[in-house]
DNA sequence: GTCTATATTCCGATAGAC
DNA sequence: GTCTATCGGAATATAGAC
């Protein structure tokens, strides 16, 4: 793990809200290095290429979900609330900011990305996948969640909804955010059933 | 309507792949010029400003839908024969390209899109929509779909589901993208049942 | 660790010849 | 309509002083 110098995580902070603003093509050293009222070398000596940056950015998504991941694996939270977990992280109401989520900014910019933070971002994929995997499958035998098929699947539709309706939400306001978490949980939770006409 | 030209539609047929696959802000007019065997000079001829350029490319899918609805409004076509269109639009197997959505690069790089393109893109929403929900209500009322609450929700959905699948289908590859559509076939399509464990 | 200064490259855009 | 040539600006990145 790197030091964990304070202008270095300021950096990091700062480079998280432009990446899930701008896009990694779209924002640059001088955006970081201004409102942090240092210079563009100072950003480059804690992170010599953009590239670096941009890697260190998914590499901190990657020790989150390793947090959350442990608190699946204490067992303290139902696989709903950690359902709910995940959409909250999409669907909050604060999130005035309009950013993508991760793997929207990965994919979305994918082809202007240095090849090592693809390689990252797959990564990130897999544990993402398979955290939401584990949480579908304990929610299903526990009878919270009902759904057909691989959870695998499952996982995967709920994934590109959730990353759909956040970048939709830019275009058309919060609400449509909502309506979509809406659909999506009646969808999954068994103590909900607003199908038929 | 502009002026046909040849060279003017290849620069929108190549701005379109482009933007597609590297967005707004991830192509120059370089970009376009070269494969055409042009300067760029002869390019801000056509579009004074990548804008004008932006703007173009967007009012052609505006363009596109509007024949869609022409079909729709001859009744030609089962409103699955619709739904499965639009499908296709996202998921055919073709799409080697890898190329995002129309919806997906407006909204992914929306805070670096200039106003002009974000008003056509807006309205371009409008309109996708109100044809999806056309297509939905249709549908339902003559028995091939099955869903429950509003058309314009359901619409909502299912967009943003297609988007992000596109998405996630350039970094896991497109059998994703296929398990994700089959998956919104079967919550829609009334006379399948894959549902229960 | 942060600074000044600068090298290099690329971009969008324009002027004016043909 | 397309060309050559160029302007002005912004980007990533580096060298070397402090």
């Amino acid at each position: 793990m790197a030091p964990k110098t304070d202008t270095r995580e300021k950096i990091l902070d700062e480079a998280e809200r432009l990446l899930g603003s701008r896009g990694y093509s779209g924002f640059s050293y001088h955006d970081i290095s201004e409102p942090l009222g240092i210079r563009n070398a100072a950003v480059h000596y804690h992170f010599p290429t953009k590239a670096d940056l941009g890697v260190a950015v998914i590499e901190r998504y990657r020790s989150l979900l390793r947090c959350a991941e442990e608190e699946f694996g204490a067992g303290r939270a139902t696989p709903r609330d950690l359902l709910e977990g995940y959409i909250q992280f999409f669907a909050r109401d604060d999130c005035e900011t309009q950013t993508l989520c991760p793997m929207g900014v990965l994919t979305s910019d994918y082809f202007n990305l240095p090849e090592a933070m693809l390689e990252t971002g797959r990564r990130l994929e897999k544990e993402v996948s398979a955290w939401l995997v584990g949480i579908l499958e304990s929610g299903r035998d526990s009878g919270d969640f009902r759904f057909g098929g691989p959870a695998e699947e499952k996982a995967l539709l709920v994934m590109a909804t959730l990353q759909g309706a956040r970048q939709l939400a830019r275009m058309i306001g919060h609400d449509a955010m909502r309506s979509i978490v809406d659909q999506l949980r009646d969808e999954l939770y068994a103590d909900t059933e607003t199908r038929a006409a």
